[in-house]
DNA sequence: GGCTAACCTTCCACTGAGTGGAAGGGGTGT
DNA sequence: ACACCCCTTCCACTCAGTGGAAGGTTAGCC
């Protein structure tokens, strides 16, 4: 009379990861009961595979019972390449940029069709932005996103072209003038954006080239819209793209 | 004929984790054999579940066909409350507390019965030092790990003395004397370490206390063994533990 | 070329790990 | 006292997971 059917084609570690992946930027903390319906699982489910989580601290509890991402997953993630070398290389960079624009840095990959952002400065007189370190964003309205998808294989561009959506009024949407951009950013070597993303906010941003070849990365900074030195912003993001790219130490 | 006897007691989420686990700081990438056997799983075993974690993300695959570690996985480690809010927070004194000092900076929070470290400085000039981003040592030889254990639940610091091992030939394995140090780190408001980790080291740490109460990270500088000016040391330490304390503004 | 070795991948019959509805606490608000 | 929500335990059913065997691929060596 019990007999229970998983849904078919389920396997253990897709529920895992779905479980796992309810937690975003904005949902940290997660009840047992969100968790099993944000992941779209039965609660007694969730229950045993959060469970069994826990127990070997790749999720933790606070205090009130909620779960959190443990100490172990931080801890693998920092293993993972898409740091290795090239987020320590560029600390001090980012640091000094920081210092001589006072600007919100970014540092980025790309991630498919969208940007990850690795490292962010910013100061409490910076503008506000939305990304944070570990978020995803589109590729086309960000500054760091045109350059990453600028040097993109022609599949992912032709991809990103062709579902392009608007996010402010300034969000470019026609692929053929975002494609002369992409353009005009591999020949200038900077991509800018000018309220695309942010109301009040353009970003200017530049490639980071390993040994003056493949672009691995992206640095930006995002300012005011009103602030006009973009000459002068963009020669300092170009020194500190050289010199990151000169300092990655380890390959892949 | 078949019949395939699983080992008894092992879930699908241990096994997944075993395999993730495979993953560390020497061992970054991994062919499928080698994951196999540091997870002692068989091939065929690690080669399904392997193949379910990179397709979704959570491992990567190298050109020459190594697993690495996925960005999906770094993503969600951003999320862990191990960083969020300090790690941001304390960056900037880390910063300033490396250019006062020109020594290499830790911040680290215990796990257990291991320091965690979560951030690095170091320049080019610094004692090279066996800690990295992400890495777990035991607490007792080493500067953050003894304010930590010094203000650790009395159950932690029976677990620790318990069973203290020789590291190098100034390593403490004297439980009451050890205990004794961890009377003073609690009295003097400071760690010190004297190449008991690392010959030719030592250290020195403070706690970082949020709102001047709980202890919840530790902030120390490893030094060369000749240096001499510990007082300033202790002074800037402290002043940096401070600020970040006061910066640390979301809770758990 | 042929042989050996090591690794990766696919196949598939067996079975116990995984499943989830039902039911039992515990807390809080009305 | 009742209603509501969330967490946890129980357990009969069954399908997802298992891993030995076999085939494929690549590399090195005589």
């Amino acid at each position: 009379m019990a007999g229970n059917t998983s849904r078919p084609g389920a396997t253990v570690v897709s529920r895992v990861l779905a479980l796992l992946g309810a937690f975003d930027e904005t949902h940290r903390r997660l009840t047992l009961t969100e968790l099993a319906r944000r992941a779209d699982l039965p609660v007694p489910t969730a229950h045993r595979l959060v469970g069994e989580l826990a127990a070997h601290g790749a999720l933790a509890r606070t205090p009130s019972g909620e779960y959190v991402v443990g100490r172990q997953i931080w801890s693998l993630g920092v293993l993972a390449p898409v740091q290795t070398g090239l987020l320590e290389a560029a600390s001090p960079f980012l640091h000094d940029l920081y210092a001589a624009t006072l600007a919100t840095v970014h540092l980025a990959v790309r991630d498919g069709t969208q940007v990850l952002y690795l490292d962010r400065l910013s100061g409490r007189r910076s503008v506000p932005v939305v990304s944070t370190v570990g978020s995803r964003l589109p590729l086309y309205p960000t500054g760091v996103g045109k350059v990453l998808l600028a040097h993109a294989p022609e599949r992912v561009q032709v991809e990103v072209l062709s579902s392009l959506t608007r996010i402010t009024p300034h969000t470019i949407t026609q692929p053929a003038r975002l494609r002369a951009q992409l353009a005009r950013v591999r020949s200038d070597g900077y991509a800018t954006t000018v309220e695309e993303m942010t109301l009040g906010a353009c970003s200017v941003a530049v490639p980071v080239r390993r040994n003056e070849a493949e672009v691995v990365a992206a640095l930006g900074i995002v300012v005011p819209s009103l602030r006009r030195d973009r000459p002068r912003l963009v020669a300092a993001l170009q020194v500190a793209a050289h010199g990151i790219g000169r300092s990655i130490s380890d390959g892949s």
